[in-house]
This record gives structure tokens, sequence and C-alpha cells, in this order.
DNA sequence: GTGCTTGGTGAATCAGTAT
DNA sequence: CATACTGATTCACCAAGCA
């Protein structure tokens, strides 16, 4: 993790609830600037309310077949054009969204996204392992949906936790696909009848894969289309908080009698491989100060073929230049930036060891007080 | 194919050349009604702010160009909105239209082509197996291009070769996820200079792909963004016919030298066998996500001596070791590697299993399609 | 010729903190 | 607010050079 949390939140926010309602109406009705992530799966085919209305103010009837297919797109981008920019004002300034759909709605969504100020950045493919066939040979087996990252702002500093899931993808950068199934089996929630409970219930995996990247512990995660509430049972799991907002009872009922059942992971299994970044800073100074390296001491760059000298105040000189660590080096490479801590490197016992050895003692013995 | 054709096709239009000029201009220039199939890779309005270096300090050679610079989203739906327009003025009431874009653009031009009336069939994700790293660390890989493939209207009768896709995929139903790799070494154009003869030239494996699912032999394709004409080469090879537009004079020349040297392919030459599919690669954190093992569960090495516990992100924790499953097994035995898929066993009904029957369960589902 | 090492590169909206 | 400084960050593939 990369961002330091404040840790206050509204105090009205009613954390670890199913919202029974319209989604839009119960954003609005929610504080601004409260939420860290939402993540929206929202619906393809236009079940809306009857109260939209076309630009000319006639009314539109949303179960009348009369309308024509531009009607249709205008009644759908006003119902996403809403719900956007509810969600878009009660995310934190740095929060972060994800919506997920197919080539029927995806477009649009991204369009406004975009129109809205949002700042994408990335859309992720989410490729099925075992999707339904095209039984008719019309056309190619839609075998995936896309997702869309996006930051409240191009300025928001969003959560990335670029270790973690450079881990859940054993030690390589995760891509923009995914391969993950589709959800079946026990998963796959029933009714009482023993039907699907919904539709379009998705995989736990992908919310895992979602929430581990993009929130952290303690994240206040929204999902305004919260169906039988995958969402809300893995950011339970993973230690997050969430808020549900569903206006049909039957889901609602599925996916509280699903939450009660689903425990939060202990905390040692949430940890997840740390950044870099997170690291308390060391200057070079104090090496010297504590006197791990004595001035006059002569250090090597990695390709051995230029060396400069430490100084007192911990800054080095060099052939003919004089400045930190890393201005030395830039200068030496003719680079534009120079990470000095790998690139410098010291003589210990006939060997060559880098300075970044020094800075990570000193960063145990920070840790062990 | 599973489309008849009329072999009829307007007498004045321009078969296999090169039009110069503003691609909207000579597009209502040309007959209506008269074009089988249109391919259209335009701007993406990439937005790029300033310069970004590789890791190793070398500077990445970014899309600079001035076509790619547009004022405004307004300004780009104004130029996607005339250049769609012109484009479904040509097409044949049965034509249909290929666009490849980013997220860049692609979420506009998907939006604006339901706007006009085309009728989207698929979208298409090219996968790229070997795309270009995140050297920030701070989203994921941008690994694919998405294309969406679209009828002139609801109505329209468009070609798909069924077949000739399945016995591309081996025999299974393509699907609309295609794996090719991005246009390098010999394939790649260079200019006088040496250097890349154009910023975004696409392989023809993509193409070749395009072409073989919607056009049929003798059939018309434009495509208003020439470049380097890779469109033209494959419809060539193909036996298609080609209209290329393009207004850089520079890229229409490296074209045309390309053009010269494309063969049409014999009939045997077509049967080209693709290449095996590669056992895929899983990774552990998979196997969390998917649920198959919960974090904080205990894994066992296979010796029984070392325990090691699962993490969110599908690392492992051990005695004093994190990292992952092969790290942790290698520092267990103080090896200087280890394959964690045989040396974790993890319990059920009593017994011990190597984790690596998950791997084989996770692989299995995947071959299942 | 073969195999190994080294270097180069691809449609990219790619930093955070202290002064 | 801007400016300066620190310092984190890459995968797959191809081509060329060399042993």
């Amino acid at each position: 993790m990369t961002k330091k949390k404040t840790g206050k939140s509204a105090p009205a926010l009613p954390l670890n609830s199913i919202l029974d309602g319209d989604c839009i109406e119960v954003m609005n009705s929610l504080p601004e600037g409260s939420v860290d992530l939402i993540f929206a799966d929202p619906p393809y085919n236009l079940q809306l309310r009857g109260d939209l209305h076309r630009p000319d103010n006639s009314k539109v009837d949303a179960v009348d077949n009369d309308w024509d297919q531009f009607d249709s797109f205008r009644v759908y981008d006003e119902f996403t054009r809403a719900w956007l920019a509810a969600a878009r004002r009660i995310l934190k300034p740095d929060g972060a969204i994800w919506v997920i759909g197919s080539y029927h709605n995806v477009f649009r969504m991204g369009a406004e996204l975009q129109n809205q100020g949002f700042w994408i950045l990335n859309d992720v493919v989410w490729r099925k392992s075992n999707p339904m066939p095209n039984f008719r040979g019309k056309r190619l087996t839609n075998a995936h949906e896309t997702l869309i990252w996006a930051g409240k702002s191009e300025k928001s500093k969003y959560t990335f936790n670029y270790e973690a899931l450079k881990s859940l993808n054993e030690g390589t950068q995760m891509r923009s696909d995914w391969v993950l199934p589709i959800c079946t089996g026990h998963e796959r929630l029933k009714n009482d009848a023993g039907d699907k409970a919904h539709p379009t219930q998705k995989p736990e995996s992908l919310l895992h894969r979602v929430l581990l990247a993009t929130t952290n512990p303690g994240d206040v995660v929204l999902d305004p289309f919260f169906g039988t509430g995958t969402t809300g049972a893995v950011a339970k799991m993973l230690g997050r908080d969430y808020i549900g907002i569903e206006r049909e009872a039957e889901y609602r009922a599925v996916a509280a009698k699903r939450l009660a059942r689903v425990r939060k992971l202990d905390n040692e299994a949430l940890e997840v491989t740390q950044s870099k970044r997170a690291e308390p800073r060391v200057p070079f100074g104090q090496v010297v100060e504590r006197g791990m390296l004595r001035p006059g001491e002569e250090l090597w760059s990695i390709n051995g073929r230029h060396k400069a000298k430490v100084r007192a105040d911990g800054s080095l000189i060099g052939a003919d230049v004089k400045g930190s660590i890393h201005q030395v080096g830039a200068a030496c490479e003719k680079a534009p930036s120079c990470n000095g801590w790998t690139y410098w490197h010291f003589r210990r016992d006939g060997k060559k060891v880098p300075i970044d050895l020094l800075r990570q003692q000193i960063r145990s013995e920070m840790r062990a007080n």
C-alpha cells in the first residue's frame, strides 16, 4: 500500500449493511466524499424506473416496445449519467471505481466515465475459462466481459497494491487480462425453488482480485447494484467494510443470509506483500553518521566504470561532480536519474557490496525499536 | 462461408490502390453502398504527458505524432462521428466494419457506432503475448487492445466464416479473445534511417484472422487509416480487393513498396497450421482466488519437516521467510531452487495432497474450452 | 552451424514528498 | 502554488555478436 489513511469517516455511514431502495436516491442520501471504492455491475437490459424523461420531457415507458433504438440508448445513457454522478459525489477525492459490462453497455459507461471527469486507469478483460458457446455459429463465442478501473479524477492518488498482485501472479506483473472461471457449482446461490437466485452472479475470485488490488483493510467499499452480495462477501472476508444497495427484496434476503455465513480472514493471512515505497526513508547521511562508511572512503559504480568519494556530510564527490548519491550516479551514467542506493558499491572482505545493504541494516534496527 | 455474393461492384471503385487525402473527404467521394468490409485503426488520442523511462533509464519511444493530438473529447467525438458516418455510407447494406482501439478511445467509438445504427456483433480482445510492461508499477500491464465488429445495421446479413475460424482454433469454436504477438522483427517495417516506419503497425496475423473470418475472396476491403498498409497486404495475400486511404506521403510510400512485394497465396498455402497452444501457466495466486485453498490455511513440506501459511495474495509465510511457494520452499530446504507445486502439501480428509493437484484441476478446466 | 550473452524495444494517459 | 530532491521501476522476444 502506498497511501496514508486518515482513519476518519463520516459517522452516519451505514457500514456493513444492505440498504433498500433505488441506488441513485440512496447514494444521494449518503455523505459526500465518504467512500473509498465503488464496484458496480449495472443492469444491461433496460429495467428502468418509469420516471425517466426524454429531452423533450415526454415520459418514457420502459416496458413499451414502441420506442426506437436511439430512444433506448438515450434512456440508458440518462440512467448511466445519473448513477455515475451519484457515485462520484460520495467517493473520496482519492477514491476509485470499477464498473463491469459487456459490449451492450460498456462503451456507453466508459464514455460517460470520461465525460464526468473520472480518469481511466485500466480496462480489464475478464476472460471466462468456461463461457457459454455460441450455439448458432453466427458469431464468435462471447467469452469475456470488460471491467473499467478509474480514479475519481486525474489527480486522485488511487490505491494499487502492485506487489500483492505481482505475488498473485507468481512474481510477474499482473496484466490487464484476467483468466477466471464463471460462477458455478456450490458458489452459485440458489433460491428456494432450486433455481439460480440471480442471473448474473459474479465469481468471488473476480472480486477477490479487484479488492486485493485497489483497497486496503478497513476501506469502505460500496456496491450500488448489490444483487446477491458477492462484493460484500469478499469485502467482509478481506477485512474491508461494505455498503450494499439493492432494491429487490428477494436479492437482499439471499445476500443477507450469505453474508451472515462469511467470516473475516485472520490478520496474518490478510497481510500482503508490501511495496518498497512503504518503507521509511533513510538519508545516506545516516550511513556516514553511524560510521558504517567513513568520510573519504571510495565507492564504485555497479559496472565498475566510475568511482566517487564519500564526504562527511553524506554527499559524494566524483571525477567532476559533487552531490547526492543519486545526482553523482546520474551524472556518471549521463542518465536523467539514478537510484544511488543500488548503483554505488563499497568493498568488504574483497567483495563489492551495494550500499543498499547498509540501508537495510538501519531499517531493521529501526523496526527493532 | 455462409453468404452468397452477387459479384457486382460499382465500376468507379479504385480497387487495389492507395488514395491520397483526408479519409472523410475521400470516402465521401466514393460511390454509396460499394464496400464489403471496412477495417479502421484510427488515432487513439493517447493524451500522453511527459517522457517515460525504463528502469534501465532508456527512454520509451512513445507515440507523439501530430495526428494523434486532439484538443478535447468533444473534438475527438466530432472526428469519430464524421468518419464513421462517411464509412457507413459507402458500406453495402450487408457490409460490416471493424474498429480497433484502446481504453483511451474505444468506448467513444463503440458508443458512436451504436448511435449511428451499426449493430455490434462482437467485441474482440487482442491479448498481446508480448506487451510492454508497466514500468512504474502504478497500474496493470496494458496487455490488450479491443476490436469491435459491427454490421451496417441490425438487418445486415453479414459474412462470418464460422468453420474457417473453428479450424484455425484446432476444431473448437473461436472465442472473442485472441492471443497474438505484437508486430516485431522482420515484419516491422523500417524507414531509410532504420527506425520504425510507423509507430503503431499492426501484425499481419491480426488482419489475417479478421479478413478470413468476415470476408470472402473477391470482397472489397477498405481501410481509411491505411498507414503502412497491413490491411492491404493481408487482403492481397488472401485474394481480396483493397482500397487504402492515407494522408501522410511517407506512409503511402512505405505501403506501396510493401504491397508491390506481396503475392496472393495459393489455396494450399492458405491452410496454414496454427502454432499449438503451450500448457498454460497457472500462478499459485489463482488457487487462492478460486477458494481452492483459504488464506490462513497451512501447508506442509513433502518431508513433513516444514510448514507455511497461505496469504491472501498467494504468497506464503514460513518460520522466517515470506515469498512465493518456490522461494519459501527453497529457503526451508536451503536449496537454490525448489518446485513449490510438488513440494507443498495440504490436508484433505486426513491425507496429505500436493498442491499440484489443484493446478491440474485448473488446467483441465481451462482445456475444457 | 550452434549455443550463449548482450542489447534493444513495443499505442503508456506510469511518483511522492519536502521545501 | 511551484520547485527540488529522492528513489522506485520491466516482460517477452528478436537480433547481433561471439565463443
